[in-house]
RNA sequence: GGUGAGAUACUCAAGUGGCCAACGAGGGCAGACUGUAAAUCUGCUGCGCAAGCUUCGAAGGUUCGAAUCCUUCUCUCACCA
């Protein structure tokens, strides 16, 4: 199946310009998409345009992963209603980093075939470009008007946009541009791809080679991940779920996914998963039979989370999963070794506590509020009143004192406020 | 530089001398129900066991009493130049 063909079933392709997929269908192509070094891990919204990048580089294609040094330093106005604000250079330094190592996890980029995959930083190539050269090579080819007419500028010009925009940004979709004129003249690369809002920076692009080359370029932009609720895709109440296993545990991670709902989930499976058609049909039709089974988003969970954190990280998420959620009990916890309780709460958050705390009995209330799991005194007592603490997994009222009783190994409390919140005291 | 508007908790937003720890909505958390879901219902959402304490951009002031009045400052936005 090729490329584009490929996206299109899996529910991926917003848009191409014309002509983009006859070309691609004739020639081997080069073609790259940015990721942003906003901060020192990507998270799962640039799990789309890797699995993109993929997809290419499977059907024959030679992808480009451009890391944005210069772009980030300058702000993509897209989809932002407010200015941003710019990364000092040791941060940016740090996230490219980063970013690269991370991205390295997805695409070959040492392999000898022939399409293996590359990786460029633009500030390598932009560093040495001065502003007079600028506005004499680029600036010149595209009009002010042009810039206008792009949705990202216009929307935050219009009256009814709370906070202007400055120059800064204004000028991002010009370095963007640039970025792919310069890939179409060093590397011959003909077509960039990215998330439909970034549509406006890539026809900039396309037109700055068109003017300053005269040449042709495509552009291929990929639908933008929704959820069914509406809220935003790939955030939890503890933020963005990242990438990077030090940031989101293998076991949240693999949470975030089997969380999907039925709807997004139908639609996850295509996008996020290599499996082939029929495959997804099969298991999205057995899903319907029986949907309390979860079985696509448990799919789901196998195929993403091995893909970014490795089997071994995915069979300890299962396994922690099995444990917080089935029904076990303290003395099941307790059976625990303690390299498996370790394995399982890899990524809970923990607080030490001196093995004389315990021996004394320590009070319900300080143990929860003290040790940082919760806020105050006052949400300690306002949660048992809600009936919502439990240590070892057993429901526990505000007279309960913990004691050496309660240790798993010898060495773990398990606290946990509702169904889903844990914390760990690890006696020192 | 000129003119005008504004700054209230996580966000939006009411409040214009005491009844204000501050209406309401959203968000968040929890409980029930459930599939670790959705929808729904209920409770909570500054600190403190409590008495009480600290909050309404900042600092001063007036007053028995200030989110509310006065002064200065800082910042934001809009229009004009």
């Amino acid at each position: 199946m090729n490329f584009v063909e490929e996206l299109r079933w899996r529910g991926m392709l917003h848009d191409m310009m014309p002509e983009t997929e006859e070309y691609l269908l004739k020639n081997k192509t080069t073609g790259y998409i940015g990721f942003d070094p906003t901060a020192d891990s990507l998270h799962i919204g640039s799990l789309v345009p890797i699995i993109i990048l993929m997809h290419f580089q499977k059907a024959g294609h030679n992808p480009i992963a451009l890391v944005g040094g210069a772009t980030g330093m300058v702000g993509d106005p897209s989809g932002k209603s407010d200015e941003r604000n710019l990364l000092d250079e040791e941060t940016l330094n740090k996230n490219i980093i980063g970013v690269k190592g991370q991205l390295a996890r997805f695409l070959d980029f040492n392999s000898t075939t022939e399409n293996a995959a590359k990786l460029v930083n633009n500030y390598d190539w932009m560093k040495g470009i001065s502003l007079i050269e600028f506005v004499r090579d680029v600036g010149k080819h595209i009009t002010v008007n042009y810039m206008m007419a792009k949705d990202s500028v216009k929307k935050r010009i219009d009256s009814d946009s709370q906070t202007g925009m400055s120059f800064t940004e204004f000028t991002y979709q010009l370095f963007q541009g640039y970025d792919f004129y310069h890939l179409y003249k060093e590397n011959d690369c003909k077509l960039q791809m990215g998330g439909s809002d970034q549509w406006g920076n890539i026809t900039t692009g396309t037109e700055l080679i068109r003017r300053k080359a005269q040449g042709k370029a495509y552009a291929l932009t990929c639908k933008l991940i929704t959820k069914a609720d509406g809220t935003k895709f790939g955030k939890t109440a503890g933020g963005n779920v990242w990438l990077d296993a030090d940031r989101t545990s293998p076991y949240k991670y693999y949470q975030y996914w089997l969380n999907s709902s039925d709807e997004d989930a139908e639609s996850y499976i295509k996008i996020f998963t290599f499996l082939d058609k029929e495959t997804i049909e099969t298991l999205i039709a057995e899903h319907k039979q029986a949907p309390h089974l979860r079985l696509l988003q448990k799919k789901i969970g196998e195929e993403v989370t091995t893909m970014t954190h490795g089997v071994d990280a995915y069979e300890n998420a299962i396994k922690a999963s099995n444990i917080l959620f089935g029904n076990s009990t303290a003395d099941d916890l307790k059976s625990l070794n303690e390299q498996t309780f370790l394995d399982v709460f890899d990524g809970v958050p923990q607080a030490e506590i001196e093995r004389s705390v315990i021996e004394n009995g320590l009070e319900i209330v300080p143990a929860f509020s003290d040790t940082g799991f919760l806020k105050s005194n006052g949400e300690v007592r306002r949660a048992l009143s809600e009936n919502s603490i439990s240590v070892n997994k057993e429901k526990v009222k505000d007279d309960f004192v913990i004691t050496t009783n309660d240790l798993i190994a010898d060495k773990f409390v398990l606290l946990q406020r509702g169904k889903k919140s844990y914390f760990l005291l690890k006696v020192v």
